[in-house]
DNA sequence: ATGCTGACGTCGC
DNA sequence: CGCGACGCCAGCA
């Protein structure tokens, strides 16, 4: 077999993640990133959001933000401000692109997922 | 094939 | 305390 390394694999891990954010709450690409092992690779895991467009099942990108509880990947939704509406639908708060109460909505995957 | 960019994060100066 | 650079992986010119 090829070496098929952890690079196609990444993608698919970070999407396996991202769906087993519960409603409600939100993780960060750092957070995904170092879950999968690859800690610096944040930028990796926007990558693969920007791919998760085209997955099934679906995978809630707007569960996923900065370490900082910014919306930062809203301008690639369609339309942008979906992602707000979309997490305020779902009980978080969200004012002026920013997560309120962040450190209560994070979910972290390496913490939560690890019992 | 090479280089730059991009939905980030951490370290250094 | 503020700004800059590097690292990581994949896509595109």
């Amino acid at each position: 077999m090829k070496d098929t390394r952890l690079a196609n694999d990444f993608f698919e891990m970070v999407f396996a993640v991202v769906r087993l954010i519960p409603e409600g709450r939100a993780t960060s690409y750092g957070a995904i990133a170092r879950y999968l092992g690859s800690g610096s690779s944040a930028r990796t895991v926007g990558w693969a959001m920007n791919a998760s467009h085209n997955v099934l099942p679906w995978v809630p990108a707007h569960r996923v933000v900065n370490r900082l509880g910014v919306l930062s990947g809203k301008a690639h939704f369609q339309p942008p401000e979906a992602m707000q509406k979309r997490l305020h639908n779902e009980g978080v708060e969200v004012i002026n692109d920013q997560i309120q109460h962040w450190e209560r909505v994070f979910w972290d995957p390496s913490k939560e997922l690890l019992l």
